[in-house]
RNA sequence: GGCGGGGUAGCCAAGUGGUAAGGUCGCGGUCUGCAAAACCGCUAUUCGCGGGUUCGAUUCCCGCCCCCGCCUCCA
């Protein structure tokens, strides 16, 4: 079965035909570092996380590149505010961005443009020059210039929106009389003393970029012309991916992209998560409650993407326990692979896993067939029936599913000189066949954060998940 | 009002025109000195509601209800 994406564009599940195979070219709205990223947004990259990995395990070369912006109204007056410079203010939110990327396991884009990095400046103001000279976009009396969507048919078609029919949703700038219509958007903003030190020098004068114009120029410069994937959240679909198809390919005449792939929004109490309803997390606060970035990894990536997903503690636990599970049957798998035990169970594998996420990233699928294979793995290895090298193959198996899920739990931890004391203790009351103290000295580690499990090998101690060092 | 997404067990969530994956929780059992982990069993006669098509519908069609999002800041 080919690899199939649905696409916002088409409205349909179409199979995917990168235009350069093997090489794949993603384009993924990143950031506006105002403030920490909540994991709302975080939602939307670990999707295109799992997109980039899954491409690349089915073989493509994947070229992915995700914008930084960092100048925008809200930082402009995030750095007012703060009375410091714009680079200054959004400085820390961008080292806290790549902080969260790293504890959640996503994976680098191979690019992070910044939209005031002056090639990108330049580029944009390239790309304005062309639409002025195509007649799309035009310099109206308040010095800013705009784009001309009725010059543009295809202005609507990726929201499916009847532009006549538009709703005033009273979050329409009242104050812009200079448009020519409403629904016309900024390229470039004309210097407002609001912007104090921001600015650049462009033919229209003094200024700043409007949002959507970043996308269009650093995508085109980085990826070409045309670009295979294009992500983002389904709040972007309309205007600013609309406006981003207007601008690229009212400049290079091209399809501007092949698939377009939007991510459903993550829910708190059934409502979405975002900073203007105040009702949402960052990562630190999750973490704070004695999470890892791992098992909030694993809470957001278990829902299929075009799903809206509410998040809950409850489902954070969730998340830990089916975790916790797999940990465990790793761990057995490794101890059995340095065993001299045949396998006289075989299971067979099947490709069930990336055939899954093959169908549109349908990782519900794929997670029910990784929890297959635990429970009849863990039943043979109950039964004494899987070998060292059946462990072994399913280890690899693993590795493999691993690499598209980067949920593994790699850090094993050195037990502390005190826990140690008392597990040294605790077996030797076990040899004495002291239970009472070997129930107590369970307890004492319990108490410390630390769980005991008694096998046939001996005792085995762990640190339990959500309790800090 | 327009355009989307969703409604499947206590919770999360796949899915197919042929009789409901998986995770989590709970209960019972095997194992254990007792636990834990693992495994086994139980937990939706039923898939928002009402019609229709069909031998058969959760799946297709029609109508309706509810929740969420977008409609020019937003992942």
């Amino acid at each position: 079965m080919p690899t199939r994406f649905f696409d916002t564009y088409t409205r349909e599940v179409r199979e995917f035909v990168p235009l350069n195979p093997p090489n794949v070219s993603i384009y993924t709205c990143g950031p506006t570092v105002y403030s920490r990223a909540h994991i709302g947004n975080f939602r939307a990259y670990i999707f295109e996380d799992l997109l980039q990995r899954h491409l690349e395990s089915r073989g493509y070369r994947v070229h992915r590149v995700m914008n930084l912006t960092d100048v925008d109204d809200k930082t402009i007056r995030g750095a007012r505010e703060a009375n410091v410079s714009l680079e200054e203010y959004t400085k820390p939110f961008k080292k806290a961005f790549f902080e969260d990327l790293e504890t959640l396991r996503l994976k680098r884009a191979d690019e992070f443009p910044a939209a005031t990095e002056s090639r990108y400046i330049a580029r944009m103001i390239e790309m304005i020059s062309q639409l002025r000279a195509r007649d799309l976009a035009y310099q109206a009396e308040d010095k800013s210039v705009y784009f001309r969507i009725k010059k543009f048919p295809n202005y609507g078609k990726l929201a499916h929106l009847n532009l006549d029919e538009l709703r005033p949703s009273g979050r329409v700038r009242t104050d812009e009389y200079e448009k020519e219509n409403i629904g016309d958007f900024a390229l470039w903003k004309a210097w407002d003393k609001e912007d104090g030190e921001v600015g650049w020098d462009s033919p229209w004068g003094h200024g700043r970029p409007g949002w959507h114009i970043e996308c269009s120029a650093m995508a085109t410069a980085l990826l070409g012309d045309e670009v295979d994937i294009h992500c983002g959240g389904v709040d972007n679909i309309f205007p600013h991916h609309e406006a981003e198809i207007a601008q690229s390919e009212g400049c290079t005449g091209k399809k501007f992209v092949r698939y377009w792939l939007h991510c459903a929004h993550l829910l708190v109490d059934n409502q979405k998560m975002s900073k203007s309803l105040g009702n949402f997390y960052t990562l630190p606060d999750v973490t704070g409650k004695g999470y890892s970035g791992r098992e909030l990894r694993y809470a957001l990536l278990r829902v299929h993407y075009r799903v809206p997903l509410n998040f809950t503690w409850t489902g954070m636990e969730e998340a830990r326990q089916a975790l916790a599970r797999i940990d465990e049957w790793r761990q057995r798998l490794a101890e059995v692979t340095g065993s001299q035990r045949q396998s006289n169970n075989i299971i067979q594998p099947r490709d069930d896993f990336s055939r899954a996420l093959d169908d549109d990233l349908n990782i519900s699928a794929a997670l029910g067939y990784l929890f297959e294979v635990i429970r009849q793995t863990n039943r043979a290895l109950d039964a004494d029936e899987l070998g060292a090298d059946s462990a072994r193959f399913w280890l690899d198996w693993w590795e493999k599913v691993n690499r598209v899920l980067a949920v593994d739990e790699v850090t094993s931890v050195a037990l502390p000189k005190e826990i140690e004391l008392l597990a040294n203790q605790r077996t030797e009351a076990r040899l004495a066949k002291n239970w009472r103290a070997s129930d107590q000295l369970r307890d004492e580690l319990s108490a410390r954060g630390w769980d005991v499990r008694d096998t046939k090998e001996g005792q085995k101690i762990t640190r339990r998940a959500g309790i800090q060092p």
